[in-house]
DNA sequence: GCTTAACCGAGACGGTACGTCAAGTCTTGTT
DNA sequence: AACAAGACTTGACGTACCGTCTCGGTTAAGC
């Protein structure tokens, strides 16, 4: 599912002595989760709630995750699990699908409630930020790994040569993508929407100067000339 | 100083009678307030601790604010007033200068820890969220309005035309910049620096397609669609 | 009341800032605990559940004792401060009545339950051995003085000469009177009624030896210290 | 052993089926529950712990004990099982003897902490007074029935004429022995020593009426004329 | 300079959730 | 069938903070 999931893995193997784990729970607990998410947010979540609605002592659930932080993070992080990458033809096309997909996620109020409040915890706590890295993130950037090489192998994007720069590059637009949609979304309050959406792909590919205004994708292209074009500060 | 600070005006004219409202104490608070973010984070962060750092009843801070959230906002939003916008000559200088501010603020620990969870809390709190809007949002988003006037002056910006998409293009901006920077900051964990600033607002400015790929912004292109160029993922 | 009851006596002097302590709330507890000592016994009585029934919160009561033992100790404690040595003329007399009241009250389940169970703890805590010596142990010791010096008044015993063995043996008479009473109440769990106080009486006047079986206490035998005699077991 | 330990005798035959009962495992288990008594007390106890101790399973445990109290009362009972009463020529040395026995094994931490508990508990639970009585009262009951046989073959005693009034007597002579060293040692908290025990016997064999008083078995004989005796209330 | 109303500190109050622990049961696989 | 191991449910533990309240004692402004 997540991995590194338990608070530490008793020894795994099925030969091991003693009666097992019950797999059920762990559906069941993070599910429940989600639900407490959505009806009474982060804050007013409590583990004991949460182990009520999945019909488990709340010592089973300490028992597997060190604390609601961990917990919160695992049942978002199955929402982001179904994001997916379908080949759309272009890398605006596929962009536009991603960050659509994205924005669904989060716009579900277990994701809004949840997510951000763990990665503001995941500032006083490495551990929870690299379960976070792990289980949240890092997928994420390997989608847009995916789509850089869609690109590069539709010629819409040149190979790289530097390594370490194109490293560097796939952050920056992770971060750019990612954290355009979560401020869209938390702190404007405004729904990322296809139009929001074709608008942000738009300046992500060409940026704000006039001089790089080529038609967005919803213009009709030829008419730019009189096209505003994405301006802007 | 923030504005609408106080849980209730109780009738603040000045012929009111009784003892006024310590002056102080507001000060002493807001920054004890930021110690204690500093210190503990924000869920560790208990009224009854910030009391006793500024040297206050528990019962002065309740008569105040409403609670924890709004307390918080208007300590992290005194951070956020430091912000300016010198003119710097470009439209890319200004960009970058505003935001290594914006990152610089955000680097700070009552900063990361504080506004995060913040925003998380006005996920379900619509006052909350209002709140952070007034003291937080809008004077940034003033910032943009200002950037893009001077850059209209120089001539690097058209005009706008229609004053809706204008609005929308300037939401849609401030929320790329600073999402950008909240998610390089808070998510991947690395600092929003010079380098990374550069990078930055030349995608911003530039976009990713090599179509936009020329030197300095007031370049021309548009040569070619698909010539490979510097820029891109 | 019972004499240290508080935790820490929290500087109880009348101009002490904040709250003052409800009074009425240490009554509530005592009665509640004491009700619950009836229906559950020691071992099934909880903390909490003595909160709910004195209508007090949990946490008043942990402010004000250190735990079930110390609680318990005060409110078996009010039980035997009932007892009182009324004059009923003859040595044996006085001590049939105050064993009988005695018993009343060790009869009592709430006295059972608590007495022996915080007797048991004290075994391995001194302070609360203290605290059961000085608010249940002593009172009860100071009618034995006093018994004494009423039947050294009626010249039914010689004054002492030496104090340390007068010491000795109230200490000694003590422990004959009350552990019989309470081992006949809980561990033969047979009712310490009038016959067996008398018989309980005879014994601890006269003594098993049939010497000593004259009619009464002012009888002066002597004649053998090994005729058989009718007393005895 | 202490009979009626078996939670439920399982049809004890040899050809029964299944693997047999370790024998070993009783005494472990007993003698850990005695360690455990001695280094926690009775209220910290744990049946886990005992079982740790052991080196057995905590289901091994259940399947022959019900419970905590059960279990201690039956690793007491063991202690008391050393109690004899050799001749000592008189009833006074055969009284004094067996009193230190007793309250040699009652200065023991593992019989203070888990008797007087479990004393305490049963007075809300007959199965356990029941079991306290089997295991470890009568068998004490039986030294006072064989020392006063003793003491009527030397005729310091008379034969009884009454059955009924013979088995009160000796309830009352146990109640009052066995409960004077119970006090003494934990509620007075002092050590029932040879001196006490002298003391006590007096008293026992002679009262305290002056009346009664003979020369005490540490006393000097015949100058009892100005000692006052075992005075008292 | 005397009210008077609102402020302030201290701290007890009824609650809620925490994270831990023990009791006692159940499910494995092993002896 | 008893055993060791250990996960399970239940429920109490004692702590920490919550947000409210009740005190006694301060300030100022305004009469």
């Amino acid at each position: 599912m997540v991995g590194g999931m338990q608070i530490r893995t008793p020894a795994c193997g099925p030969g091991r002595p003693g009666r097992p784990r019950s797999a059920a729970a762990d559906t069941a607990i993070l599910a429940a989760t989600r639900e407490a998410l959505v009806e009474l947010g982060w804050s007013k979540l409590t583990l004991g709630d949460v182990a009520t609605r999945a019909g488990v002592a709340k010592t089973t659930l300490y028992r597997r995750w060190a604390g609601k932080n961990e917990l919160v993070v695992d049942a978002v992080a199955e929402l982001f699990g179904e994001l997916e990458l379908p080949d759309r033809g272009s890398l605006a096309a596929d962009i536009e699908g991603v960050v659509l997909q994205f924005a669904a996620i989060l716009a579900r109020p277990e994701a809004k409630s949840g997510l951000m409040a763990a990665v503001a915890e995941s500032t006083r706590d490495d551990a929870l930020r690299e379960r976070i890295r792990a289980s949240i993130v890092d997928p994420q950037k390997d989608l847009v790994l995916e789509g850089r090489a869609r690109a590069q192998a539709r010629g819409e994007l040149p190979a790289e040569t530097d390594p370490a720069e194109a490293a560097r590059t796939v952050d920056l637009i992770f971060d750019v993508v990612a954290g355009a949609v979560v401020h869209r979304t938390l702190v404007s309050a405004e729904p990322a929407d296809e139009e929001w959406v074709r608008g942000f792909t738009r300046v992500l590919l060409q940026g704000l100067s006039p001089a790089s205004a080529a038609p967005g994708p919803s213009d009709s292209p030829g008419t730019s000339d009189h096209s505003p074009g994405p301006s802007g500060d």
